[in-house]
DNA sequence: GCGACAG
DNA sequence: ATCTTGTCGC
C-alpha cells in the first residue's frame, strides 16, 4: 500500500470539511452511535462487523439498531484508520432507514495530523453531521481536566483548536471530541454532553460496543 | 535519531 | 480492537 498516496487523498478530502453547525446542537435529537468489532483481531483478513445505534437524546431511549458485515483486510496504521474501518462504516450507514441528526464514531475527528480522522472521512464522504468520541489520544497538546463530570479543556494542534479533552465520568480517563464535519468543536462536545448518562462514554457508542460483544458472542458460539 | 501513535 | 471474574477504590 502507499501511504504517501493516501496522505494526499486524507489532505483533498480535507478540503471539503464544513466546520460550521448545519444544525444547533439544541435541535439534536436523534443521534447514531457507530462502532466495530473483528472476529479474530490476530487474524488479518477477517470479518469485521458494524453496528449503529440510533439514540433519541430527548426520550433517552434507542429507536433502532442496524448491524453490517464484510471481511477486514486494510491493517491497522496511526492517522490511517480510515482505511481500515470505513467500508465497515460505510456498509452500516447505508442500513439505517432512520434520519439521524449527528453520527458519532469511535476515533477522532480532525484531532489528526491532517485534519481527516475517521468522523471527519466519513463526514466528508457521506456529507452527514459526524463527530469523534475518542478513547485515548493520537495527537495535540491539552491541559488535564479537572475530576469532575463535565469539565473539559482545549485540545491544540499547531496551535490550532481542533476539539476538546472531556471528564465524562469521576475518576475515570477522559475522552477526546472533535468535529467530523459539519458541526463546530464546541457544538460536538455539547451533543456529546446530551448522550452522556452516567457513563465514561456517551450512549450512541457505548451501547454499539455493547450489541457488537453480543453479536460477536452469538456468532462465535455456532 | 528517538519516541509516540485513534481502533 | 480481544480473552475474562473477581476485586479494589472513590
Amino acid at each position: 500500500m502507499d501511504l504517501s498516496s493516501l496522505k494526499d487523498e486524507q489532505n483533498r478530502l480535507a478540503l471539503k470539511l464544513n466546520l460550521k453547525d448545519r444544525i444547533s446542537p439544541n435541535r439534536v435529537r436523534f443521534v447514531a452511535g457507530i462502532d466495530l468489532t473483528y472476529l479474530n483481531i490476530w487474524k488479518n483478513p477477517t470479518l469485521g462487523i458494524a453496528a449503529l445505534v440510533v439514540w433519541d437524546v430527548k426520550e433517552k431511549s434507542i429507536v433502532d439498531v442496524f448491524y453490517y458485515e464484510q471481511e477486514v483486510d486494510f491493517p491497522y496504521i496511526p492517522t490511517f484508520l480510515a482505511y481500515r474501518e470505513l467500508p465497515l462504516v460505510l456498509g452500516v450507514f447505508k442500513k439505517c432507514n432512520v434520519e439521524v441528526d449527528a453520527f458519532m464514531l469511535d476515533g477522532m475527528g480532525i484531532i489528526h495530523p491532517r485534519k481527516l480522522g475517521i468522523a471527519a472521512h466519513f463526514g466528508v464522504v457521506c456529507d452527514v453531521v459526524s463527530l469523534g468520541c475518542a478513547k485515548s489520544h493520537l495527537i495535540g497538546v491539552y491541559d488535564e481536566p479537572a475530576n469532575v463530570p463535565g469539565d473539559y479543556k482545549p485540545v491544540f494542534v499547531e496551535n490550532e483548536l481542533r476539539g476538546f479533552v472531556m471528564r465524562s465520568r469521576k475518576n475515570a480517563n477522559p475522552i477526546f471530541i472533535s468535529p467530523g464535519n459539519n458541526i463546530t468543536s464546541h457544538s460536538a462536545v455539547e451533543t456529546t454532553l446530551l448522550c452522556l448518562e452516567g457513563y465514561r462514554l456517551p450512549q450512541p457508542t457505548r451501547l454499539a460496543h455493547n450489541y457488537l460483544q453480543q453479536y460477536r458472542r452469538k456468532l462465535l458460539s455456532r
